[in-house]
DNA sequence: GCCAACGTTGGC
DNA sequence: GCCAACGTTGGC
């Protein structure tokens, strides 16, 4: 059973071109310190779907669609004392934080802001529109999916 | 840069 | 277990 995402990405940071231009555009989605987010991740299987979405920028919103290539494993960069959201309570033998490799899909043509998500009441549900929200991921049901979809192919033309 | 909302930490 | 202080997120 295929489930679907919105994962969270500054742009500055991480893009969606930057993914689209790893090898095999693949990369591993590490970094996530929030226990809900973390959860999330582990709930994620091979083959589910994801939006991407820019924050933290001029224009946030969903830029694109990924796929979820690898089953949750440890996020070994929280084991790395260099590395930038090391946690040195995340114990390799109990690790504490975990992540997915994710494969870019498709850019949307044009970004579907965070403004237009919050005029469709059919998506008013979704924890991203929620108040004070801020995880960094989180399930999408399956319409709330399609429903943006069609908003994003809808000038596609 | 501002600020509201949220999660985490640590003293008690 | 409570709660104040602090750090972070993220839109504007």
């Amino acid at each position: 059973m295929t489930a679907y995402w919105l994962l969270k990405s500054e742009p500055s940071a991480f893009s969606i071109a930057d993914l689209k231009a790893r090898p095999q555009r693949t990369e591993h989605w590490d970094g996530v310190r929030n226990y809900q987010a973390r959860n999330h991740l582990r709930a994620m299987h091979v083959g589910d779907r994801a939006f991407f979405y820019h924050s933290s920028c001029a224009e946030p919103g969903i830029v694109g669609v990924i796929r979820v290539v690898s089953e949750p494993y440890p996020d070994f960069t929280a084991f790395d004392p260099h590395a930038a959201h090391y946690d040195p309570k995340s114990d390799p033998a109990q690790p504490r934080w975990f992540m997915v490799d994710v494969r870019h899909e498709k850019d949307f043509h044009r970004v579907i802001t965070l403004a237009e998500l919050k005029s469709h009441r059919e998506i008013a549900g979704m924890p991203l529109l929620q108040r004070g929200s801020r995880l960094s991921v989180m399930p999408v049901s399956e319409r709330q999916w399609h429903y943006i979809c069609a908003l994003a192919d809808a000038d596609d033309s």
